[in-house]
DNA sequence: ATAGGATTCAAACGAACGTTTGATTTAGTT
DNA sequence: AACTAAATCAAACGTTCGTTTGAATCCTAT
């Protein structure tokens, strides 16, 4: 339709359509969510035809696959990398827990910064997948993570070898669900009004505030000695003994 | 077209078809989500006319909001209840941080143990609506949540007053965000698969080890002067010294 | 018994969806 | 220049969606 059609600069112009559906549909999603954003806008925005999507990607569900693969495979690698460096480092001694938090979080960082590749846009998306429902994206992100997640817990495991690896299980859990929630920025309440705008858009100062947080949950009591255990327990036993359902 | 229509039991009988939409709508919205889940699959599972939903609540998103408000209505109220006791017995000394946590759990868990009334269902449904990017579920949500969260916020406030009040603004939103996943369940990645079936389906367990560990986040150290934090430093140190775009 | 409002029903509405088709254009090889 | 495979295109496919309609039915109050 328009005139820049073929622009032939130095190397690699392979496959300038697919590129364009991929960053078209990295923002739809993120701004709508998978069940929401059409083939059609995804087209439109990336000023293709509609069946250019199935012609090189298949479905609608293999580019939502794409679209993470492009950024995830990379930025896991890296944390991989990262840890393997401390590890080395650390000699016979255990990595300490927050430098392993800080190879999870920076290769997050870096990506975050990086505006031509993504940039938020692409932690945006990511944190809202690991809450979608739909079974093919849990399936594909459990791929994706497996190995990920495993060289960590046994790192975690040997930092905290006096935390039972059940109990590890949970935290790393916790960790997960407040790092996709904070990423996914969509706050739904309204705690982040108040911040600066500035602030609440800047993901490198989110993670510098998260990642202290969750260092201090890690190393946290167990829970049969916490005060937060023991005053849930409190209360629980009240409600025991009342009517179970009132009102 | 079944047989028992109408059971004239003792007193009200006001509108099953309504109670029966909304149990319907609320365990499919939570396993589908909301775009993926259609008006057809809701009135087919509840056994009613596809007609009945508009007739009753006019829309698919008025349903959605009715779901979410017939259970969250009375327990944040029981949340505010409970902190308003605490307070009461707490005199002129601040509420202790693990109570006023207890007081936002402890609803929470009542309403998973009670399997009569949607119990874990609606849970995970509310965990998934907070990272619904659907601009009328964010809406409704900081609607539903604004009174709550100012009075919870005021009262960490006094539990930490050296705290300052961005820091703990972050700091609510990570609970939200570990507190809205991990109810969820969606659990993309396979942390879980390790814990026993009975386990993994008790929510009473899962936030008896939550709230220790968001207790630790609370009360943890201001990033500047944390391990975690500096951890980062040193590694964001070499990031910028590095090439920005490498590869 | 009967009028009248509330509810249920089958059927259809137009719109939007993901996907497919077959012709047409583009780019690279002989 | 002729051939071929890859890529793009407009158009249509069949399906499903949320919503509306108007008649049929149920319940209640007179």
């Amino acid at each position: 339709m328009d005139g820049n059609v073929t622009r032939m600069i130095d190397r690699e112009v392979p496959v300038a359509t697919k590129d364009r559906i991929l960053d078209a549909a990295e923002s739809l999603f993120m701004e709508h969510g998978f069940e929401a954003t059409s083939l059609r806008s995804i087209t439109a925005a990336a000023g293709v035809n509609l069946a250019a999507v199935n012609y090189h990607f298949g479905s609608k569900e293999e580019l939502f696959q794409a679209v993470l693969t492009r950024r995830l495979d990379p930025m896991n690698q890296e944390r991989l990398d990262l840890l393997s460096a401390l590890e080395r480092a650390a000699a016979p001694r255990p990595v300490a827990c927050e430098q392993i938090l800080s190879a999870m979080f920076v290769p997050a960082l870096k990506l975050a910064r990086d505006r031509e590749r993504g940039g938020k846009d692409f932690l945006r998306l990511l944190g809202r997948a690991y809450a979608d429902p739909a079974p093919f994206i849990r399936q594909f992100l459990s791929g994706q993570y497996a190995v990920m997640i495993a060289r960590f817990k046994a790192a975690f495991a040997h930092a905290l070898p006096e935390l039972p690896p059940k109990e590890l299980s949970w935290r790393l859990h916790f960790i997960m669900g407040a790092l996709s929630y904070t990423l996914a920025g969509t706050d739904a309440l309204k705690l982040i009004a108040e911040l600066t705008p500035a602030e609440s858009g800047n993901d490198e100062l989110l993670l510098r505030r998260l990642a202290p947080f969750l260092l201090a949950g890690l190393q946290s009591p167990l829970p049969e000695t916490s005060a937060a255990g023991r005053a849930l327990d409190g209360e629980l036993k009240q409600l025991r003994c009342s009517a179970p359902a009132s009102r």
